[in-house]
DNA sequence: ATGCGTTATGTCTAAAAAGACATAGAGAGA
DNA sequence: TCTCTCTATGTCTTTTTAGACATAACGCAT
């Protein structure tokens, strides 16, 4: 089935999708961005990357780290991080409600995907 | 006030998101891909391109396209063209409705865009 | 037959994004 | 004090993407 995909693009021109959801949704429960990047396939510096982007995209930080301590540090989302994170995923879950016929429409004239072996 | 941008993709991979859909609106609005291109300020080559991979994507054409005649040529959408426009800004549309209070609490926190001297 | 604007590609270059390494500092615990 | 893991950056290379040109064919009109 196709999928969609939601974008916010705030007006300094800062994108939130769905990679940086994804990526704090991983921070969520790994309690570092180390882990989440490995668990996400990354580089520590890219997921380092993407989560500046946000820090820098708000008024408010999404995340606080800490190096150094019990197992080398951490980070952990803030409140207002939770909020974005459940503002973005509620989008997703709304837009994904209702566009489920014309997706399936398209889906309908869709080529079919290039032979997958086996 | 920030913006929501959809990006449908099939199960081919084959995307589908607000540049295409502005590309087929021009093309049905100029009668040619080269105009379509030109008011758009992209090359020809690029339009055709995306054009393509939206033919390409799809079992049935979106626009046919003839060289040569009465002023050169030019392009027109086919009606599953059509139909894959429509469905895209009815899911844009959605989206735009329903995320109005999410997008505005994201917005009240955005840092303000970066200095926009004058 | 020639000219004109369009479609349809090819090739080469420039720019942007992603990735690979490398290093410095922090601080709890052994 | 030394080790360990994690944060925070810097630099260099590779890969991907976008752009600039260049060219051939088509067919109506002059």
């Amino acid at each position: 089935m196709a999928q969609l995909k939601v974008t916010v693009i705030l007006d300094s021109g800062a994108r939130i999708g769905p990679g940086k959801a994804a990526l704090l949704d991983s921070i969520q429960a790994t309690g570092s961005i180390s882990a989440a990047a490995r668990a996400m396939g990354m580089t520590y510096k890219r997921a380092w990357l993407l989560l500046d982007s946000l820090n820098q995209a708000f008024a408010d930080p999404v995340a606080t780290a800490t190096p150094g301590g019990v197992s080398g540090g951490g980070a952990r989302l803030t409140a207002f991080g939770v909020e974005l994170l459940e503002r973005y995923r509620r989008i997703e879950q709304d837009l994904a409600g209702l566009a489920t016929d014309d997706l399936g429409a398209l889906d309908a004239h869709a080529r079919p995907e290039a032979g997958l072996k086996v």
